[in-house]
RNA sequence: UGGGCUAUCGCCAAGCGGUAAGGCACAGGACUUUGACUCCUGCAUUCGUUGGUUCGAAUCCAACUAGCCCAGCCA
């Protein structure tokens, strides 16, 4: 009996705790062995193109983790090669962050602010013994390099004294070489299996304006070199990046070392995170844009942050996606309907829900009073009584969804079709009772009758159940506006790119424009951004490119799930 | 090929020597003025493989196998 008791207790505690993954865990660790009095993380990234789906994992983690353990999250700009970075992509960056719900405050930071310091850091490795400037070309130091297989060999320019290296770098400094006539190398060991210790080049000469520094340097320092420099500087304990640093790892604590700096940054790796249906490649994005197959860097279709913003994600989706997906060392490809799922169920509270109609058909309810128009008291969000409610204008002439009615219904059809009777949601019973059609046999109208005493589509006035309940517009009184429904950029089950010619297995159908559709008048006030379920049909936000006053242009966020299969 | 990392359900992911959490997806069913939501139910006798240690292993050891990353003066 006791055992039992004990056992129930440890598993319940098992479950109620939450499972902490690897970083908090190491996080944790660090903070009670005094290692680190404090947590501050940072997202760094280089200004060099727009930031994508994939970047929002690092983003959140990051903030996330300062969040959780009361510590600070910095944004900075590693701007530290100046041939391929530009001013625009910062802007669009530092945007994308924010509202992606990571807040940096004040603590926006740039690396090349650093250069002065990162400067006097390569002046004491110098001094040290730990630095050397190499002459030898990209192409000779690859020879001298080595490969896998082979250890490398010292570089005849390894043992140059202090005081020529002091030399020889102030004169790189001052503009006195050509770019790649000489380099910077940290001193480390040519023959370390880990080929990134083969004496790294950490300075090389480049003659480019940096957008922030201008013409001040014409050296910059490497990646391997200013990285963990700027975490040090900005006393950032954990310096989380992605697995592909791994090996780098090494080399950050050694610069961290040789350069003395007290209670130095950790790096920590985590794998990055693919997501089905997204492709995030720069290249491919860029080609898509410089095509003209999409509009832009934020084209609804693309899995760019701007892209998802546009067409109506919530960073709170964001939020709850990248939580529900964990972090892990495991390189993972996470299902899209999970984020999917985020949205709907971010959105279910938020959207009012609203009658648009797709694909249009008429309705004419034959015993309804030609000119009448009464209007259905409709709440936003019956979810959400306080939300309020409005008048919805109904009329003898309607629209419906064109799936919604059936001539001849398949089985387990419960919509209109002769002879049916269904539910006018937050209006009428309505029976059925025919379609007209033109001389080609398309269908023009369906035709039916109303209950009078089933106002507010309520039934227990007459007793009688209905199964099916659509949707409608009135026809006298609606707007018509665009709306966009959004699909995979490519093929499905395809790769991206053709094999044989390159090209791109484009799906023609990414985009489909539904011009016309009827809604119910007031959506035709919605502004940018607005976000709406449209009953049955998912949730869609106004485009902030497409629409003009009045002229709302919907995209699709994200569609509803359905458990009929027609 | 040298080094580093990874491997638990279709997809993520807990688990840290005591006998496989959870989410998404999926499949049934209940409810329903959205075929939505909600609510039930089902969904790994098994943890890449093979051996070993142990009363007991997904967890420890060994050897395999598979995948990813690294030979920029990119980040």
């Amino acid at each position: 009996m006791a055992d039992i008791d004990m056992k129930n207790g440890t598993k319940e505690e098992k479950i109620e705790k939450e499972s902490k993954n690897f970083i908090e865990m190491a996080i944790e660790k660090d903070l009670a062995e005094g290692v680190y009095d404090h947590v501050q993380t940072r997202f760094p990234p280089e200004p060099n193109g727009f930031l994508h789906i994939g970047h929002a994992k690092a983003i959140l983690l990051n903030a996330g983790l300062a969040k959780k353990y009361g510590g600070k999250f910095n944004l900075r700009f590693d701007d530290t090669n100046p041939t391929k970075e530009r001013a625009e992509f910062m802007e669009a960056i530092a945007g994308d962050v924010k509202w992606l719900g990571a807040d940096y405050e004040d603590r926006l930071f740039y690396a090349s602010d650093y250069f002065q310091k990162m400067y006097e850091c390569a002046i004491l490795l110098i001094k040290k013994g730990k630095a050397y400037v190499c002459d030898l070309s990209q192409e000779e130091f690859k020879e001298y390099k080595g490969d896998w297989n082979t250890p490398g060999k010292n570089s005849p320019y390894r043992d140059r004294s202090v005081e020529e290296n002091l030399k020889l770098f102030e004169e790189m400094k001052e503009g006195k070489y050509a770019d790649g006539s000489k380099v910077l190398r940290a001193k480390i060991d040519m023959t370390s299996p880990n080929v990134n210790l083969r004496d790294p080049a950490i300075y090389r000469i480049m003659r480019a304006s940096h957008y922030n520094t201008g013409d001040t340097w014409c050296i910059y320092p490497a990646y391997d070199f200013a990285h963990p420099i700027e975490d040090a500087i900005e006393h950032v304990t954990h310096s989380i990046c992605t697995l592909e640093f791994e090996d780098h790892r090494p080399l950050y604590d050694w610069v961290l070392r040789e350069c003395e700096f007290p209670n130095p940054p950790r790096q920590i790796e985590f794998a990055k995170m693919y997501i089905t249906h997204a492709v995030t490649g720069k290249r491919y994005i860029k080609k898509l844009v410089e095509t003209g197959v999409v509009d832009g860097w934020d084209d609804p279709r693309l899995m760019t942050i701007s892209a998802l913003r546009r067409r109506g994600f919530t960073p709170e989706a964001f939020q709850q996606f990248i939580e529900m997906v964990g972090v892990s060392k495991a390189t993972s490809s996470v299902d899209f309907a999970m984020l999917e799922a985020c949205l709907r169920d971010d959105l279910k509270p938020k959207a009012p829900r609203m009658m648009a109609i797709l694909d249009p058909i008429k309705l004419i309810i034959d015993n309804y009073p030609e000119d009448q128009v009464e209007y259905m008291d409709i709440a936003y969000n019956p979810d959400r009584p306080e939300l309020g409610t409005r008048q919805v204008p109904f009329a003898k002439e309607l629209y419906i969804e064109r799936e919604d009615f059936m001539e001849e219904p398949v089985k387990k059809y419960f919509r209109m079709f002769p002879g049916n009777e269904v539910r006018l949601m937050s209006a009428y019973y309505v029976t059925c009772t025919g379609v007209e059609k033109d001389e080609n046999g398309n269908i023009i109208a369906v035709h039916g009758t109303y209950d009078p005493q089933t106002r507010g589509g309520d039934g227990t006035a007459v007793g009688r159940k209905v199964k099916g309940t659509i949707h409608w517009v009135a026809a006298p009184t609606c707007k018509k506006v665009t709306v966009r429904l959004i699909e995979d950029l490519i093929e499905e089950g395809k790769d991206v790119y053709n094999e044989e010619d390159g090209t791109m297995n484009l799906n023609e159908h990414s985009l489909i424009t539904l011009k016309e559709c009827p809604v119910e008048p007031e959506l035709a006030e919605a502004k940018a951004q607005d976000r709406f379920q449209f009953v049955r049909n998912g949730y869609f936000c106004v485009d902030n490119k497409l629409s003009a006053p009045g002229e709302p242009v919907f995209n699709r966020i994200v569609s509803l799930k359905t458990s009929f299969k027609l």
